[in-house]
DNA sequence: CGTTTATGTCAGCCATATTGACATATCTGG
DNA sequence: CCAGATATGTCAATATGGCTGACATAAACG
């Protein structure tokens, strides 16, 4: 009998082969002490991951309106409207009128809120050039890549047409 | 007055230079997307990621105690009290006095549990498998080295521990 | 025996999400 | 100009998954 892998067909969908059980177990710990650095820093002042995403996506994209935001974070706007106000409360973001469509509710991060995403991403950015450091300098490209291979394809697009927009500044954009 | 950046020292320790911000966010939805695949499962039968965790590790690790499980979950017994129950109730997990300490409750997946966890597994490996198929045959040993750079260095080696130890059907071991 | 350990449970609290209904202001098209 | 659509906000009720503190039980251990 030849070596090959025993009957591992088709049970519920899931392909064949052995569970990756190392990299699923990885990416776990990875993620959750990527996301423990900001979080530290956000429980001392009160605030939760959900004040993070927020804080992310309107540094990234300033003036974006709160229709955009429950676009990107899928939550609904009740769920926001407590987040976005505390925000707003402790002098973080401010909110100003849309110059032609007065509805609007345009958003922006005051210098605080500013200083506070900056300090933020810094402090997640570290632990990235700390990791890349360990390899060649094709590493970090490698690792862009892996992390967007990772994502739903259909969806792929969208995130990195997003990315690409706020490093130019520009607003989330067309749905 | 030279063009040096304003005041960016020691601000809580995150160095200078610009945020990765493309790292940043490519991480946020791979993981969010990795995760979905289980959810989406999950939810039909009335359970969230605590009940994925608990099923995760007792798949990994039958026979752990319930202290081992706090030990990796790093969540409170009153927390995984719900949890643990549910998932005995409903048949996924079965608890058996340890042999020679019958304080214990030693932890296993029925044939039903053994099932779930192990097509959560396959779900999530096809995400890698298709990730990594894109890239050269040396991308699985950079991703995972990729991964366990981002982990913190205090715990790494306890990570690495812990995975080599499921692998040969060991207990988590030591704390 | 008394103490420690492993586990469970009760009670209450908090954060973050949900759905549904409704309010307000503003824009837009006929 | 008005009717309806749109952008946003808010009230109320509910769910989930965490938390702390206090206490209970059973078994091991010295």
């Amino acid at each position: 009998m030849a070596p090959s892998r025993p009957n591992e067909f088709a049970r519920k969908g899931a392909g064949a082969g052995q569970p990756s059980y190392d990299l699923i177990e990885l990416l776990f710990f990875a993620y959750r002490d990527f996301i423990g650095d900001a979080d530290e820093v956000l429980a001392d002042l009160g605030f939760g991951r959900a004040h993070h995403r927020v804080l992310h996506f309107v540094n990234r994209h300033p003036g974006m309106r709160v229709a955009d935001l429950l676009d990107v974070l899928k939550i609904t706007k009740q769920s926001l409207g407590r987040v976005l106000r505390e925000l707003v409360e402790d002098g973080y973001v401010i909110q100003k009128a849309g110059p032609a469509d007065r509805r609007q509710r345009l958003l922006y991060l005051t210098a605080k809120g500013d200083t506070l995403a900056r300090d933020l991403a810094l402090l997640q950015t570290k632990r990235f050039t700390r990791a890349l450091n360990e390899s060649g300098p094709a590493a970090r490209e490698a690792a862009r890549k892996f992390l967007l291979a990772m994502i739903d394809p259909a969806t792929r697009e969208e995130v990195e047409r997003l990315i690409a927009r706020a490093d130019r500044g520009e607003l989330p954009g067309v749905k």
